[in-house]
DNA sequence: CCTATGACGTA
DNA sequence: CGTACGTCATAGGT
């Protein structure tokens, strides 16, 4: 888990950087009220905070020049001889950040005779040396020299307002076509203008990297001098001596003796009361808040709450240029907002009626702040624990004005940890999007509002210098997106799909929260015990599998074991896929029955041990260090309305098999609750067929009570029911369950392993019967494709383009899929109103137990001590009044100690 | 390093 | 040539 990662050296040249910024913000706009200039600290500080979050460096320094002479202009008198005077408006803000750099605990380093550059050469060699990554910050190219592989330059891309380019050795590479080291003799014959050392005459860029290619290094050059011809070759000998001094000039020194060691760079707290009271000096409130916000990141990641941190270092960042961001609409300037001033704009906005949309900023897992919007107006709130400044935001989010957001549920799940209450959620835009187009591409905000409004929601970049207001990001304007979409989207849903969002999708946002934050409780020594057994399983099975073969071969790999079955043993060949011939278990059973072998067997038996190994591994691993493993459900991760988890997925948790049983029996009640409930929806599916298809018959077998196999098995065959045998009911069953996936005869006689022409005389009996179900199947088939979608009982659509393609693959899968749709989507409908109805009677009656895990038609809850009639009675009443239907909802509910012993 | 594929776990 | 998912290892591209 906690892998020590290698530490990071951030090394900043201040003097030029803080320059740059001087020349890239306005002046006018950065000054005090006494009139004192800010814009180079503000510009500085801005970009420095976002190095800190982006590149999260554990060791930080900053070096200045001291004055404008050096060691080299004593060589040199003309060095930097051109830079106009520096103004006094810059002059006077270099004390004052250096103040705010000691009040943010970070080390400023000066050398007496040496420039800055001499200094970031310095601790860059030694960062490599003692095993740091090291990130050297400059405006400076002759920093170019000091790239290596732990060696990455952060360099303005262009006058200071833009991004940071990264150049690592490949980047340089691609930039001037040769090595970091090469460059100060590129420089050399190139000169420098702005250090005011003229190169040889007529030779640029490309030539100087020709002839760097050609002879190697600069001292080659010169010693080959003769050999280069024409004009240029004339020039070099001739002022060869401009070279070889500009090379003696930009050659940094890497040895200088400075006054402190790499460890005392390590970042350590800031001083709060310095940094306000010289934040406060120079009026910087919003760069206020960002210190507080990175220093809460520091705090959050040192208390451990945290795997890693979410910034993770950007390499899609890398060396890209700024994109290009089309024209689009601009967010309205944000504010900060703070006390009556916050209670004013929220009361102000909210009575007004406007829909108003808040997003919360994350880190790790905790809020650090808000961003407000409605369609005209944007504002942000810091955040912090236990401080009165925001107690008008916090009642506002507790209370029932309704709130717009995007992508809610993890910061519904920040909320609750921090103690915060969220009420009124009125809709989510990415729910919202979802309903309109279930499993479509639509993923993040900026695809919605790329299709919803047509604008492109500004990327921006980690890197920038100095935040520009025309491409501000941040929570605020993700709430002004928000906003604006919720509109357009809600204005696109049908009344029915509004429904479904109002109804049914944000209290069960709400409730799925709940439960991840809860998490189930899963016993580590168990697990552990049986990866170990089934790890030695699997390692006697292939020991087996190898000696019936004569060799080892990676028995996980299809492709290897093409070659054993087909090649090697020369079984016949099975079904085709892409990459040759299937080795499925399916395939591997039907050649187990005409070609015996041992090794089949052996090879089956051996993947079932590695996969359950590699499940429980994946969920022990998954444990956290209170016991619990806390999925994720993903509310839009089907198209039929279904959920499905992830992180890790506890929806597919075996039952089937005896060892697969032992995985559930591992999950477990937690302290504090007495036993497990289970509750499941008996043929849920089946029910809805019935009262969909209206099919008399399929009604009857449910209000009859009996078992529905038997009913419908002596029905289909003409029998009593009581002499359905158990091949004849095996039969039935796969058939009922086949027909809401869309099954054919072939597929009926491949999984029972019948005849086909038998398989289609079950399939006519049974319609003999039920016709009514063949009926409705036809019918929503036919009705898709007039409407173009499929609808649940509840109102959900699910679009079916390819109905209507005349690609016969493509319309025969889209037929399946509509007429699986409304039976798999309405069963999902009811499962979802049954656990809202549950969450709300849980709160209603002050319960103490919880719901923790959906598995489609199962619930599973932790029953606190002393509720478990109290829980039974909730959750089958709420489970068997989910919906009215022609047929009574069955409710199997069962009780244990764990999930195993709790099934029943 | 990233993506596609096969295989397989669940309802 | 049955629906809906997520995860893992391998393989082959990059």
């Amino acid at each position: 888990m906690s892998e020590s990662k290698k530490p990071t050296l951030m090394i900043i040249d201040g003097h030029s950087l803080a320059y740059r910024a001087f020349h890239a913000l306005p002046i006018d706009s950065f000054q005090t009220q006494d009139g004192q200039h800010t814009n180079a600290i503000h510009g500085f500080l801005s970009m420095l905070l976002s190095l800190l979050r982006t590149e999260n460096p554990s060791h930080i320094a900053v070096a200045f020049d001291i004055s404008r002479y050096s060691f080299r202009t004593r060589d040199y008198p003309e060095y930097k001889g051109t830079r106009a005077i520096t103004p006094s408006e810059f002059k006077g803000q270099v004390p004052l950040l250096q103040e705010a750099l000691k009040a943010l605990n970070i080390t400023t380093l000066t050398k007496d005779d040496y420039e800055a550059d001499d200094i970031l050469a310095t601790l860059s060699v030694r960062g490599t040396a003692e095993g740091y990554d090291v990130f050297v910050v400059s405006g400076d190219r002759d920093t170019i020299q000091l790239v290596n592989d732990t060696v990455t330059l952060l360099y303005p891309a262009s006058q200071g307002v833009s991004a940071l380019t990264r150049y690592d050795p490949a980047k340089v590479r691609e930039k001037y076509g040769i090595a970091p080291e090469q460059y100060p003799d590129i420089a050399a014959l190139v000169g420098e203008t702005s250090d005011n050392l003229i190169g040889i005459s007529k030779v640029g860029e490309k030539t100087a990297v020709k002839w760097l290619e050609r002879f190697g290094s600069l001292d080659a050059i010169l010693e080959h001098a003769d050999e280069i011809t024409g004009v240029v070759g004339a020039n070099l000998r001739e002022q060869k001596d401009n070279a070889i001094r500009n090379r003696r000039l930009n050659r940094l020194v890497t040895d200088l003796d400075l006054p402190v060691e790499l460890r005392d760079l390590v970042r350590g707290p800031i001083d709060e009361d310095a940094v306000r009271e010289v934040f406060g000096r120079l009026e910087f409130r919003t760069l206020l808040d960002r210190v507080i916000k990175l220093e809460a990141n520091a705090n959050a990641n040192a208390n451990g709450n945290g795997n890693g941190n979410g910034t993770a270092t950007g390499d899609a960042a890398g060396a890209a240029p700024v994109a290009e961001v089309p024209a689009a609409a601009k967010a309205p300037v944000q504010r900060e907002l703070l006390d009556e001033e916050l209670a004013a704009w929220l009361d102000r906005v909210t009575t007004t009626g406007t829909a108003l949309s808040v997003t919360v900023e994350l880190l790790n897992g905790l809020p650090i702040g808000f961003g407000l919007a409605t369609a005209t107006e944007t504002a942000t709130v810091a955040w912090q624990p236990g401080r009165a400044d925001y107690r008008p935001l916090e009642e506002w989010l507790a209370g029932p004005s309704p709130k717009v957001m995007h992508d809610a549920k993890p910061q519904v799940k920040a909320l609750t940890r921090a103690g915060l209450v969220l009420d009124g959620l009125a809709i989510d835009t990415l729910v919202a999007g979802w309903l309109l187009r279930p499993g479509g591409p639509d993923k993040t905000l900026a695809d919605l509002v790329k299709r919803y409004l047509d604008e492109t929601v500004p990327v921006v970049d980690p890197n920038q210098l100095v935040p520009d207001e025309s491409v501000a990001g941040g929570v605020a304007v993700d709430s002004w997106y928000t906003v604006r979409l919720a509109a357009a989207v809600t204005a696109l849903l049908d009344s029915g799909s509004r429904t479904v969002l109002t109804d049914i999708e944000m209290p069960t946002l709400m409730t799925l929260a709940a439960m991840e934050l809860a998490g189930v409780a899963v016993n580590h020594t168990e697990l552990a015990a049986l990866s170990v057994q089934l790890g030695d399983t699997a390692a006697e099975l292939a020991a087996g599998a190898y000696a019936q073969i004569g060799r080892e071969v990676n028995l996980g790999s299809p492709k290897q074991l093409q070659e054993v079955l087909f090649d090697q043993l020369g079984m016949p060949r099975t079904r085709a896929n892409k990459t040759g011939f299937t080795t499925d278990a399916g395939a591997l059973a039907d050649l187990q029955a005409s070609n015996p072998h041992p090794f089949l067997d052996l090879l089956l038996k051996h993947r079932d041990a590695t996969k359950l190994r590699q499940i429980v591994e994946t969920l022990d691993r998954a444990i956290d260090d209170t016991g619990r493993i806390h999925t994720t459900y993903v509310q839009i991760g089907t198209a039929t309305g279904r959920i499905s988890s992830t992180d890790p997925n506890l929806q597919n948790i075996p039952v089937r098999t005896e060892e697969g049983r032992r995985i559930r029996a591992a999950f477990h009640a937690g302290s504090g609750s007495e036993s497990l409930l289970t509750a499941d929806y008996s043929q849920i599916e089946m029910r809805i067929m019935a009262h969909l298809s209206e099919d008399a018959g399929l009604i009857e077998a449910f209000n009859a009570g009996e078992d529905l196999h038997r009913f419908v098995g002596a029905r289909v065959f003409g029998v009593a029911p009581e002499d359905v045998t158990g091949e004849m009911r095996n039969k039935v069953k796969a058939m009922s369950y086949g027909l809401a996936y869309g099954l054919s005869a072939f597929g009926l006689s491949k999984q029972l392993r019948i005849e086909s022409r038998e398989a289609k005389q079950l399939i006519a009996d049974y319609f003999a019967r039920f016709g009514a179900v063949r009926d409705y199947l036809r019918r929503v088939v036919e009705q898709a494709k007039v409407d173009g979608y499929t609808t649940t009982i509840f109102g959900r659509r699910r679009p079916f383009p390819e109905l209507n393609s005349p690609n016969r693959v493509l319309r025969d899968n889209a037929e399946r899929a509509a007429l699986n749709a409304p039976i798999q989507g309405s069963a999902a409908d009811l499962m979802k109103i049954a656990m809202n109805n549950i969450a709300l009677d849980l709160r209603e009656q002050d319960l103490q137990s919880r719901m923790m895990l959906q598995v489609h038609d199962e619930l599973i809850f932790e029953v606190a001590p002393g509720e478990w009639d109290a829980l039974q009675h909730v959750v089958t009443q709420r489970m068997e009044s989910a919906a009215d239907l022609l047929v009574p909802l069955d409710v199997q509910v069962g009780r244990g100690a764990n999930w195993d012993a709790a099934a029943h």
